[in-house]
DNA sequence: AGTTTTTCTTGATTTGAATCAAGAATGCCA
DNA sequence: TGGCATTCTTGATTCAAATCAAGAAAAACT
């Protein structure tokens, strides 16, 4: 599909009432842009300057801790990704965005996205309900991450996100998990045993 | 302070563009509400149904996780407290918001929230920013979570909020910070005694 | 196809915090 | 002010996951 296209669907169950002038000008503030599998979108000491919305491919969000990478957020075709807290704040991100696959990204950057908003409650609404479900989702992750146990956890991601273990390597879902590469090969192998028994 | 005068300083600070008239419609759909210590004023199974910003007093949001309490934000005087992701997405919550103090809120309500939406693009904006300042700080208390040590948790918190030691028991505090009492009551007996030593 | 690099698995050991247990300190309120 | 309840501390033990180590498997490159 059309990357704009693909946008515009996007928008258009997010917020049925947009008009064709309101779109119009939306799509003036966005640019396309393709990246290669393995380029960082952002990179530590870069504010981030774009919310960048994934058309085609596969973008994560990681860090480093203790020198060992931790993934904190997937982000295939047909979602947004940014490191919004900087982008927000306009301060120097610590973090990465880096294309896993091949993508194409429309990317709205600060100024355009202001300039949404000077125009008028519809944009303002907009940014309102991105940053409403944004703030739910990272609570959901939250409450998971605190309160789940590796295993459920695991379990949880392989229901939502089955397709994932084709795409990325399995220490990146570990790290996504909150454990490490080891772990998450055992308790791969327990689950697989406690299945074997139950056939 | 009057409370509804400590709500209007807390809003002209965030949005200093806001009309008397405006205000005034604002003010129309608040309800000043007095809890006493230990009222709970969410509870699980209940849509958490406001916003309450908290005028004077202390709120603290808690849930339990394998019998065990944990809380999960301390909400003291000039703050806002809500289950938001109950109250956005009207689904019943898990968890509880416990006055820790008497305290005084002024409330406002899903539809006093909607009629100000509805009323243009100040409100929507007002909307906008309170979710993304939520988002900024839900992502900074998850990273402390994840990447920093327990000790390094507890000092954290102790330079950011030394009154917190006077007003609430030290096991809240443990599970704010994601141990058990017992650890942190050596974390504190270690940094005692590293302190000793420096003198 | 063969070589190199990356990823994954498995076992042994360590570790940091949780749990269990019990007593001390503090606060509350009758 | 005495007694009960809550909170805090300290020590002993357990435990789940991390780390360390090494080899197997898979993928990528030439």
């Amino acid at each position: 599909m059309d990357p704009i296209n693909a946008l515009k669907a996007y928008y258009q169950q997010l917020n049925p009432s947009m008009t064709e002038e309101d779109w119009h000008f939306f799509q003036s503030v966005q640019r396309v842009r393709r990246v290669k599998k393995g380029e960082m979108i952002v990179k530590p000491g870069e504010v981030c300057n774009h919310v960048s919305f994934v058309a085609e491919g596969l973008v994560r969000y990681f860090y480093f801790n203790e020198g060992k990478e931790i993934t904190a957020d997937f982000c295939p075709e047909n979602c947004y990704t940014s490191e919004y807290c900087s982008f927000l704040t306009r301060r120097p991100t610590m973090d990465y965005l880096e294309a896993l696959e091949d993508s194409i990204l429309v990317e709205m950057d600060y100024e355009g996205m202001q300039s949404l908003y000077s125009r008028g409650a519809l944009f303002e609404r907009m940014g309102r309900l991105i940053a409403e479900g944004l703030f739910i989702s990272l609570s959901t992750r939250n409450s998971t991450l605190m309160t789940k146990s590796p295993e459920d956890r695991y379990n949880e991601f392989f229901e939502a996100h089955p397709q994932m273990f084709q795409r990325v390597p399995l220490y990146m879902i570990a790290s996504y998990l909150g454990i490490t590469p080891e772990t998450l090969s055992r308790i791969r192998k327990r689950l697989t045993e406690k299945a074997k028994q139950n056939s």
